[in-house]
DNA sequence: TTGACATATTCCGTAATAGGAATATGATTT
DNA sequence: AAATCATATTCCTATTACGGAATATGTCAA
């Protein structure tokens, strides 16, 4: 059956770098496509392609201004990932907790290789 | 140069669906593979393939024990994704803030199909 | 209308997937 | 050693993605 299609859902569609970097670009702002071009160095063509991938799954809205298309992220699409990725957080803060704990048992006894340094 | 391979990257192993179940299958506590096959209801290959994945980019440990082999999750690595998505949760706060906005205001002169219903 | 600018679409080739079925490998018990 | 249990690997196939190049579409200006 092949893999899902990249607009499946967030997931398939984050799972391309580019795409990630395209959000990031639009995070603070909308832009138009030639703005995403000229800061990511990409071929004209595969920012439109991705555009539209992140359109189709709802990551990004669209409006026209005159002969410019702008772009803006729909963070509201990317609740899922970040909700789906906290049901882990409690697992890697124990986990931290263990390191944590490790540490300081080590204080005990001092290890040289974790002692503080100065620049020479 | 097609799709960038699933064991690329954490990003690439999650965007397929059975992977993120067994993630959460595995998230309280280590699992020999036929407890994931009979608890996802999936073929053992299919579900041998997937932890492999899941493996090579390092979202799960594994040890044997005697003719089992047990995995468990390595939430660590899950990080990079919720960190990657946290980095947006401004934005969608600032969203629903917005929304909240508009439904206080909205609330001075209501709307007539906003107002409560019973079902007829 | 013609041209210039901005963006989208199509066509192509290559690469890689997930599923299914069959089979191989490994460990344990008898 | 043979049988059994647990898991991994291989082979096959249909589907799809991405990149590149070329081209189409759409909008405004002169």
């Amino acid at each position: 059956m092949a893999r899902a299609a990249t607009t499946s859902d967030a997931f398939n569609a984050i799972a391309e770098p580019r795409r990630r970097d395209i959000l990031e670009f639009l995070a603070p702002r909308e832009r138009p496509v030639n703005d995403v071009v000229a800061s990511l160095s990409l071929p004209q063509p595969s920012v439109s392609k991705h555009l539209r991938v992140l359109l189709q799954v709802g990551l990004v809205d669209v409006r026209r201004d005159g002969r410019h298309v702008l772009y803006r992220i729909n963070p509201e699409s990317l609740r899922s990932v970040h909700a789906w990725t906290s049901r882990f957080e409690r697992y890697w803060r124990s986990q931290l907790l263990r390191v944590k704990e490790r540490a300081e048992h080590q204080a005990k006894r001092p290890d040289p290789n974790t002692t503080k340094r100065r620049p020479s």
